[in-house]
This record gives C-alpha cells, structure tokens and sequence, in this order.
DNA sequence: GCATATTTGTCCGTATGTATA
DNA sequence: CTATACATACGGACAAATATG
C-alpha cells in the first residue's frame, strides 16, 4: 500500500498517456515498467479505481491490460480481492531454472543447424554487456543478460520457444528484487557469457553446454540463498 | 456462420449456465469445449451480439472471456472486426511438434529420477486409449493420446513444464479438424504409445526417446499432409 | 466510389456479491 | 455481527471502423 501511494505521485506527475495504439496495451507498458523496475514490488495490490482514474481509462481497458500481465506471469488475479504484482515463492524460482535449463540446453545443441547470424546474434549481446559493466550500469547488465539467454533459444528458430522464453524472463526478473547488491549478482556472469559464446561460435557444443549448465546451477544457488536469507 | 447458426441451435437447448466462479471463465470453458470438440471450425467468427445474447452474458463479460481464449491461442481477435476461431498455419503445426520435441524428450530423459508413480501413470493413458478403441470412441482415443503425452512431460515434475505442454495440445487440436478419419489418423499410435510405456518402465530411455522422435516425425508428415491436400 | 447499416471499441452508472476491518 | 470497501457483472450510450448495398 505504501508501495502502491508512493507509485501514484511519480506516475501522475510524468504521464500524459497520449493516445496511440491499443489502451490497454499501453497501460501494460507502463505497468510492465514499473513492475520490473521495482515501482510496483511483488505483492503490491493493484486497485482498479486508482489506477483507472491515475491513467484516464475505464475499468473495462485497466482489467484488459491486467488480463495481458496476468497472461504474462506478472500479476496475479485472486477473485473477488483484486490483482496482485506477483510474489515469486522459491519453488517458482527453481521451476523458472528448470525450464531454462530444458530450453536453453536445446538451444545450444541447436547451434550446429543454427543461422550463422543467429550465433553472431548471441556473441553481440555479452558484448553489450561488457560495456554495460563498464559504464557502471548494472541494470542495463541485467538487461544484456536476458537478451544473451533469449538469443541462444532463439538459436532453435521457434517463436513458440521465443514467447515462452521472453515470459520466463519476465518473471524471474521479479525475483531479482530479494537480491541487494545487482552488481555481485550480475558481474560474474560477464565472463561465463563471453566464454559460453566464444563455444557457440567455434562449434563447441558440448563444452558450451555444460558451462551453461554450470551457470545455471550458481545463478540459481545464489538467488535461492537470497531468498533464504530474507526469511531468516 | 453456418457453423455459427448450427452451433447456437445445439447450445441454447443445452446450456443453463449455473452459478460458479467467475462468469467470464464459465464463458471461455463453454466456448472451450465447443472449439476442441470441433463445434465451432477454425474460422468462425464469434459475434458478440449472438453469443453474449445465447449465454445471457453481458459484453463487457463476454469480451472478457475472448480475452482469455486469446491468450490460450485458440481465438484470434482482429481489430475492430472480431473474435474468429483460430486457423493453424502448416507453419504452427511444425512449430507446435518442434517445441514438444524439446519438451517430450526431456521428459523421457527424466523418466530415471521421476516418481515411479509418474512412470505407471504412463501407462495408464495407454490402456485407456486401447480401451477406446475397443469401443470405437475415436475422440476418447484421441484424448488418452493427448494424456499420454501430458504424462511424459510430466516427469519432469514441473509447473510450467505442463501448463505450456496442456496449452500446446489444446492448440493442437485445432490441426486435426483437417484430418478427415479420425481412425486413420489414431490407430497407428496405440501401439507406439504402448511400446514407449514398456520401454520407460524398463528403464530404456535411449530406445525410448528414438521411437519417440520416430512418432513425432510420422504424426507431423501425416498431419501437413492433410494441409497440404485440402489446399490443393 | 459513395452512403448506409452493422459491429466493434470504449466508457459510464448502477446493482449485487464478496472479503475484510 | 455489522459496516465498509471493492470487485463483479449488467445495461445503455456514443464513437470509430468495417461491411454491405
């Protein structure tokens, strides 16, 4: 609630929401937005005439546009009580690795048949990365991550993997929130994502595999610390 | 809209539409049913006007179980033209056995650390699916082989695992509104499917992952066959 | 190509049911 | 248990776009 009174004055100072596109898809923008970048922290309840009457859409658009975040894993819907910013349990946070590990480990034994470009595609983002990292941005590092991963299911050429991959992401972004530091979490993994690239692109599927799989047992080790961590 | 004026003579005779949970949900399960079940054919246009008037919902309602059924791919909603149910693309049938390749061989792979009670509820969907065709119920029978499959994702004991593989098949279903006999198209599998159960209770997982791939390769040709027939 | 009718998109006011203080 | 707040659902209205003649 704090939460949610403090998201208001910011936003209504900064947001003419000017017409173009879809209503609700733009409401889910800005929602997304905030929710990701921590506006909004898992469990915050979203209130249908606060937001309605803050944005200048009808109740109608809103519970459209909380449908679309709903669909994405963001919110929760609880009937009769109203929609929630997710609060992702650590069993969610593991079930979310399980899924990459099953996707992203295709990906890689994908590469062989792969675009030439697509592979390039991966190497470019662990570049974006590392110049993230240098100009101190650790958000945008974050960011640069994701993009690394999605490109290597990308790498399997599938837009059904693509949309399921891009809403695992999403997700485990609200996870992200337990951690303090960003920059602990995020810097060792510059180094693992260069290495993982430079195998995709000599043809070295089998190492490239296991390091990822590496990356993924201490990525998740370290976020369900944190998460042990703030219960205690 | 033959199909439309036909359904709507089937629905309103049948339908008292009682009290439980939310009205909007209640819609989509209606609906739901009715395009899985081939009531209502890929393409048919839902007008809001007829079904909203059929159900005794209001629009707002109704809209909001499109919605839904949107998000589960089974409708596609054109802007300011309407709700149509969704026609699969030869390319969405390839994609749909691309990602069950990734997700059905994982779960084979699985199968040794899975709960043995996960690996006889395998088999299970293969007697029902025998049984079936015992009784000549095609559609039962086409219904235990989406259990089958459900079973085998399940052994990687993962949330997201089944809900992506439940709202792949549903989708699938879509596609086998082309195959004209039912029959033809189902009873080849029985004994794949009970083939695959023996091995992953012996404990082969290597011969059951080929006579898998093997399947998915077979159903897939089978399937953009009868596309590419009924354009011709 | 134009004018008309139909349908969807959006919003509002209100009544009812449910959860919570 | 009562009271309050809020989500759910309905019906009506008008604008905007599409379909039809």
């Amino acid at each position: 609630m704090a939460a949610m009174a403090e998201w208001a004055e910011r936003l209504s100072a900064a947001r003419p929401l000017l017409d173009r596109a879809s209503a609700a898809e733009m409401v889910a923008d800005v929602l997304r937005e905030n929710i990701i970048d921590g506006s909004l922290p898992p469990g915050t309840r979203l209130s249908e005439e606060t937001i309605g009457s803050l944005l200048g859409v009808s109740r109608n658009t809103l519970r459209e546009a909380f449908r679309l975040l709903s669909h994405e894993n963001l919110l929760v819907h609880e009937l009769h009580r109203g929609v929630f910013v997710r609060k992702l349990a650590a069993a969610d946070v593991a079930d979310i690795y399980a899924m990459r590990r099953i996707l992203e480990t295709a990906g890689v034994r994908a590469a062989a048949q792969a675009q030439p470009e697509a592979v390039r595609e991966v190497r470019k983002h662990v570049d974006a990365g590392q110049a993230a990292a240098e100009a101190g941005d650790w958000v945008a590092v974050g960011t640069a991550n994701m993009r690394f991963h999605r490109a290597i299911t990308a790498l399997l050429a599938s837009p059904r993997v693509d949309a399921t991959m891009a809403r695992l992401l999403a997700e485990l972004r609200l996870a992200f929130h337990v951690m303090g530091e960003l920059r602990t979490f995020h810097e060792p993994y510059l180094e693992d994502n260069a290495r993982i690239a430079t195998l995709l692109i000599e043809g070295d599927h089998e190492r490239a595999e296991r390091e990822l799989l590496a990356y993924f047992d201490t990525a998740e080790a370290q976020l369900l610390a944190a998460y042990a961590e703030r219960l205690a």
